[in-house]
DNA sequence: CCGATGGTAGACAGATCTGTCTGGTATTGT
DNA sequence: ACAATACCAGACAGATCTGTCTACCATCGG
């Protein structure tokens, strides 16, 4: 006899898996608020005692959605290239791709802070600590490269980050027309 | 004897005035799928038929908010300066100075957008058209400027703009470093 | 074999949301 | 003077939201 639909499931993956990737992708493409909890059982087959079980509240969740998506970001962002300079240069050649890649939805981070005004709610917190990693590379980064003046370039790099990220959701920007202004830009501040 | 409260309110402002302000401040500061229509009414005094009256239906509120923030900054948004090169210059220390004063909240277009992912949804089109205003804007002045390449360098701007309304809102950033930090970026991004 | 663990299904409570409707009042243009 | 207009107060319906609770099932370590 074969086994149950519960024991696979249980196999591919815990409930607290399922619920995380179902959170990921509604929150995502749809917002916070406009995903209720019910929508994201339902999408991740999990039953709702064993949701709240996983996820004291659904603050909780999106905490833990955030702190997923920041450590995404920080296993793939390894900057390549034998200088800081093209390293530098690699890491925003990779933001402009994503930008432009199919169902890029804007920056988890500031579509979430959108949703969450309090600078002192957990969900801000998170959003907050993962900005200042990514300062803290782009920084290092540049102490690397030689430069005085390393955390206010970052800050610059940060803020170019961030209107890359806004003009891909906003703006429909074809890949190439990206890829160019992005070295321009990194060029430019980097000048 | 004196005036009815009811002809008093009427002197101050229309019932429909009286709503896109509340509306302007609640959903500003607290998100738009965070506030109610009831708290909307209550905040501006107004009866829920005369808000149907005005509004058929929340999105059309959520409409006309973004439509006011529009032309509110488009009023604003003034360049000053001799040269086109000091008026960009005045655009970004305006927005500078914006991005840290009290109550700032981030972009109203882009934190609408974050909360209507749809791009065909009439809130994305308001969004859409105050972009390309903005674009418009800047491309305009660096073609007064004499610039071949003033499309693309009108994009870069408008990445800078949104790239510093996030770093408002997410990174409390200080007055004077902002300052120093917005002119350093366009001159760079200008040079 | 059996208890601990973690999961399933779904009813339920209470709050809140959008939107409708009734009925009454005040102002205004003609 | 009077009809039209705009507003007010608030009940109501129906959906949806978060979160709790009961009751049962399957797997696994000892």
């Amino acid at each position: 006899m074969s086994m149950t639909d519960t024991a696979v499931r249980r196999r591919q993956g815990s409930a607290r898996r399922r619920v995380l990737d179902a959170a990921g992708t509604l929150f995502y493409a749809e917002g916070i608020h406009a995903v209720g909890v019910d929508r994201v059982i339902a999408e991740a087959a999990v039953a709702k005692a064993t949701f709240y079980h996983h996820f004291p509240s659904k603050d909780d969740l999106v905490g833990a959605y955030l702190q997923e998506q920041s450590d995404q970001v920080r296993g793939v962002t390894l900057p390549t290239g034998d200088t800081p300079e093209e390293q530098i240069l690699s890491v925003f050649d990779a933001i402009g791709e994503y930008t432009c890649g199919p169902g890029f939805r804007g920056c988890a981070f500031v579509n979430a802070a959108a949703e969450y005004p309090d600078p002192r709610h957990p969900v801000r917190r998170v959003i907050a600590a993962h900005r200042e990693w990514f300062h803290g590379v782009l920084r290092d980064l540049l102490t690397a490269a030689g430069r005085p003046d390393a955390v206010r370039t970052a800050a610059m790099l940060v803020v170019l980050r961030d209107g890359l990220v806004v003009r891909g959701d906003l703006d429909h920007p074809a890949d190439s027309e990206t890829r160019a202004l992005v070295r321009e830009a990194v060029t430019r501040v980097l000048a």
